[in-house]
DNA sequence: CTGAAAGCGCTTACAG
DNA sequence: CTGAAAGCGCTTACAG
């Protein structure tokens, strides 16, 4: 009824427990016969080895952890991760390894760092405070952080995020547009973008310098909040209707936040581009589904996965070093932003 | 440099192992000093106790697996797994456990089973053959088998597919079709229908019982079989089109590879539903933002990924009995489809 | 080629 | 409240 162990497959077979393992782990270490005898035994009683023993032995678990931002419910749904994971996927499938997905525990990314059993981490969207690093660095894993701010000694993977940004602000100013929207993400710190970290920190700062070369400032466009989603790309939208003037055009920190906006402009009656432009972020595959097509920034997310998981099997290793890397991003122009002759 | 272990916090805190471990796992079994003591000697050096380690003792690891039937890179995007994960997620998340993907390892997925250290197993579209049962029975883990033909004695989710494809077919001949194609999935037996297992066999029976009430069989239609994903519809409807005569009505067998056909039947100048209609299966999200939006069997799949997940955790916990539950299946009429008049 | 023994780092009755 | 000790099921030098 029990789970057979070694010990039991060696009596069985009549030999010791060190020959029932090298009998699955190096089978060049056992004569033949024996070994027959021992793989006979083991598939009579239905013996495998206990996963989690091995890794106590061997102290390594064959997994890597990624380590989520949101809950894993919602993580699936994200376009933006499923792309990631499958630039991470493409790198274990080569090597067989199974991926664990880890959530926030009680709210918080730091706790589900401690009972993950993985060789270890990329993390997705941190921010970089020293607390964070402290709790990644205690449990001695490698790990690689990817959308946060890069940090000495750590490997990091990026997109050029500003550069990113302040093409898709410039492409909008160039088209005319002055009255100008963003639609920006509800961060820990709601409202205070000067204090944004990381991904958005970089974005809003490449929009920043687009206006600036413009003559313009933070404060000449209107700025509002909205979570991950297309209901939050909605609501934000409304907001930003309520404005005055009303903006000509919309700049979203995520796709996903345009694609709502975009539903709700349909829903008004509000023509893209013919009275309001749109322009995103992140180039996720629905983009080119929308209707209109949508402008956005693109950043070779699922590469980005792919690099980041190699980075962290390279180190998992043994050989490579914490490298920093940073991503090309570019401007894909499509359907969602029009000339405003003004 | 070396990870701290319980024995170094004891040494540093002056008190046991035992101690140390209580203060982390049951606190009130020591006072209050002296978990102080333990706790603030802990903080110092950087310890938490390793997950492998406590995972051999207490025999639990707190995760469960997801044995999915392809490649983890092809998972990620296949949208009805994605729909799958997001409702098991939302069981796991309300207890805070993360979820291990495994792939196929060396190309089977049997042999994924033995290296994965988890509570126990959601398997989806395993094709429950003996051998499988057999190795995920040694692994003595409890698993719910999700898309398989129901198994004595094994917990199994599955959808209504017969009465799913019944209505699907029975919609498309009522519509006056009667020279019809259908989009199958390349099976391991491809080309052998009257072989098909689990899901493939469940919706192939609904079609012919639909066919045959109209007084047709599985030799009076085309039956092409395709790779799950929108290339697959894409060259599935391209062999079906050279059929003569050519089918007015498209019966796809997933919903991916109806969206190809759309695609494909777009690019052809076929107008659907005016010169061909098609009906699909599954009802991912994707369908309705389709032009036309695509008539399909709606399978909640979301609350299967939830029961499925709910029913493994209360296996694992003990409760609960290897139930077989069949969820319910609906045409969802939209636009895909339209009344043929001959 | 084979095996006895130590060790991986915890948890948990059990005894004090 | 505290601790010595056994045990979880493997792997791996090391010795024969």
């Amino acid at each position: 009824m029990k789970r057979p162990t070694i010990a039991d497959v060696a009596r069985s077979a009549g030999v010791s427990p060190t020959s029932v393992s090298f009998a699955f782990n190096r089978p060049d270490r056992v004569s033949e016969q024996t070994l027959e005898r021992i793989l006979a035994a083991a598939a009579e009683l239905g013996y495998s080895p206990d996963p989690v023993a091995r890794s106590m032995s061997t102290g390594r678990t064959g997994t890597i952890g990624v380590l989520v931002p949101q809950p894993l419910a919602t993580v699936v749904h994200n376009p933006y991760i499923s792309e990631f994971l499958a630039g991470v996927a493409e790198a274990t499938d080569s090597q067989d390894l199974p991926i664990l997905l880890v959530g926030p525990r009680q709210g918080s990314i730091e706790h589900a760092v401690f009972d993950a059993a993985v060789d270890g981490f990329l993390t997705i969207g941190l921010e970089p405070f020293r607390p964070t690093i402290q709790l990644l660095t205690n449990r001695r894993l490698p790990y690689v952080m990817v959308d946060s701010d890069p940090v000495e000694g750590v490997a990091c993977v990026n997109a050029d995020d500003t550069t990113g940004a302040h093409e898709a602000m410039a492409h909008v100013l160039a088209a005319g547009h002055r009255t100008i929207g963003i639609l920006g993400i509800r961060s820990p710190r709601p409202g205070r973008w000067e204090r944004y970290v990381g991904t958005l920190a970089r974005r809003m700062d490449g929009y920043r310098r687009a206006l600036e070369e413009y003559g313009m400032g933070m404060n000449d466009v209107h700025l509002t909040e909205c979570t991950v989603s297309e209901e939050g790309g909605r609501r934000g939208l409304k907001r930003l209707l309520e404005k005055t003037p009303r903006p000509t055009a919309i700049v979203a920190m995520s796709d996903i936040t345009a694609l709502g906006a975009l539903s709700e402009a349909r829903d008004r009656g509000i023509h893209v581009p013919g009275e309001m432009s749109v322009v995103g972020f992140d180039d996720i595959p629905e983009t080119r589904w929308s209707q209109p097509a949508l402008t956005t920034v693109s950043q070779a997310t699922e590469a980005k996965g792919r690099l980041a998981a190699r980075l962290l099997l390279d180190l998992i290793a043994g050989g490579a070093s914490p490298d920093h890397i940073l991503l090309e991003t570019r401007l894909v122009v499509r359907e969602s932003v029009d000339t405003r002759s003004r």
